[in-house]
RNA sequence: GCCAGGGUAGCUCAGUGGUAGUAGCACGUAUUUCAUAAGUACGCUGUCGGGAGUUCGAUUCUCCCCCCUGGCACCA
């Protein structure tokens, strides 16, 4: 049997997910269903991500205790996840006790292996980024996100991981391995910021000014940086369910450098083996703008399925979203590709069969389905847009071929005889959909054993 | 500024050295009535970003220019 191991990025609790996060969970959750229904041996890990300042200034604003904070947002991040129909293993969070435990020992591994040391830090501080600044990057000496803010001169002692160390080795092992950073465009930028040159990152934080951190084992002074301790999450469970290495690890392109140069450099130096592959999808912007809590224009995954249903939006995501394209996202777009594609095409198909078969009583036998070549290969490449575009060929044959048999003209045997042809067909399709819609699939590959009816609409027509 | 990828029908995009597409959506016409005013068939529209060059011939190759997007380290 083979082992499959696949994860998202786990997501920052300063705030509740929106719909940018949720197209990669569903992508991820799609490749999923996907290798369970081959038979493999499937592990699929999301969480959330949830030490470090902004979580600390978030819940200090609300004055609540940073781990109730936190609490409540992954809460709700996991109600989203449970409408749209994630089917994860674990929901992994970063203040569970064993990942803790294990962050602090991968942080030794790493230190025995020579590759932490202590240095001064000395920047350009803006409270509001939390992130320290060049001064190439700043605007009239001030941050460009927070010109109110001053900036501060700090200068911080800070435990650094040696990245410098592994800048040829990784180079080389991309180019080995073309298959680790997904899509081709996505490689040849990570590639051409390795020959930039490697620096050197920070890997902890002092206590005296984070103390929201998992503690650094052999320093009480510090905390391990949020970054350093978030990519070990996919580490942490892999080892408890031995099925390390991942796979695939599904992220956003702000997260590329981290997954598929910091990391393997990680995992290199603690002694473990590297994942297949990082996949990296782009983003969406709505309306033409980029998402984001400033501009006000955040949308919860939640918002959608209320109009569209969950398998609605699930199925919008997968086949238009942003899997190599920056896409944008309308309420309009969304509108007509549900009532194209779901309600004039996959629902009505399954609506008018239905009637038909009601008509004569009909009763089919079970018979087995299998994934069609084309969408096994499409998923291997994990082109779950391409994968649905072929299964929707198939919906228009189907269409067609009723139309050339008229079965409404059809009585008795005849009529039997084409609906037991379409009818598999039907469930042909119903099966290669069920890592995209499964709850879709299951409804049709129902309501067409046994005693066939016709039912409400799958997806009712919106005007 | 540097690097990469793009600019093709109203929209989203595919594509090729021989006056553009088997594409989907939208639109139009016909047709059908089993079905969610759904389906099917047929059709419409484009100076293929601008200019120059190579070539018998370029949307496709080369050069220049314009525009867009992304990357250019501690932004989960």
């Amino acid at each position: 049997m083979n082992k499959f191991y696949i994860t998202t990025a786990i997501d920052y609790t300063n705030d509740v997910i929106h719909i940018g996060h949720a197209y990669q969970k569903i992508l991820a959750d799609s490749l999923a269903r996907y290798h369970r229904l081959l038979g493999d041996q499937t592990h699929f890990l999301t969480g959330t991500d949830e030490y470090g300042q902004k979580n600390e200034k978030s819940a200090k604003s609300r004055g609540i205790d940073p781990q109730e904070f936190v609490d409540e947002i992954s809460a709700k991040d996991k109600k989203q996840w449970k409408n749209l129909n994630i089917s994860y293993d674990r929901f992994i969070r970063t203040t569970d006790k064993d990942h803790k435990k294990f962050a602090q020992e991968f942080y030794l591994k790493s230190k025995a292996a020579g590759d932490i040391y202590l240095n001064k830090y000395e920047g350009l501080y803006c409270e509001g980024c939390e992130a320290y600044y060049e001064k190439k990057d700043l605007v009239n000496g001030k941050c460009p996100f927070h010109p109110s803010k001053e900036i501060q001169h700090l200068t911080e002692e800070n435990y650094f991981f040696r990245l410098s160390k592994y800048q040829d080795w990784l180079e080389k092992y991309i180019l080995e391995h073309p298959e680790f950073v997904w899509p081709d465009k996505k490689r040849e930028e990570i590639l051409s910021f390795i020959r930039g040159g490697l620096k050197d990152f920070s890997v902890s934080r002092l206590k005296k000014n984070l103390s929201w951190g998992i503690p650094v084992p052999d320093d009480p002074n510090h905390v391990i940086y949020v970054w350093f301790d978030a990519l070990i999450n996919y580490l942490t469970y892999g080892v408890e369910e031995n099925c390390w290495p991942a796979d695939v690890h599904v992220l956003g392109k702000d997260n590329q450098r981290f997954h598929a140069i910091y990391w393997p450099a990680m995992l290199k130096s603690a002694g473990y083996q590297l994942p297949k592959t990082i996949l990296v999808h782009d983003f969406y912007s709505l309306g033409g703008q980029r998402i984001s809590k400033s501009l006000g224009n955040v949308i919860l995954p939640s918002d959608l399925t209320k109009k569209y249903t969950t398998d609605g939006v699930r199925y919008f995501f997968l086949r238009y979203g942003p899997l190599t394209n920056d896409v944008d996202i309308t309420w309009e777009k969304l509108k007509e590709v549900y009532n194209a594609d779901l309600a004039n095409g996959l629902g009505n198909l399954v609506a008018r069969v239905a009637k038909l078969a009601e008509k004569v009583d009909l009763h089919l036998e079970p018979r087995t389905y299998n994934l069609e070549p084309e969408v096994i290969s499409h998923l291997n490449g994990f082109r779950v847009d391409l994968a649905l575009e072929f299964i929707w060929q198939k919906i228009t044959a189907a269409d067609a071929l009723i139309d050339s048999n008229e079965p409404w003209k059809l009585e008795g045997e005849k009529l039997t005889e084409f609906l037991q042809k379409i009818i598999p067909q039907i469930c042909q399709i119903a099966y290669n959909l069920q890592p995209f819609l499964p709850e879709t699939a299951q409804k049709i590959q129902q309501q067409f054993s046994g005693k066939i009816k016709s039912g409400d609409p799958l997806f009712p027509r919106i005007s």
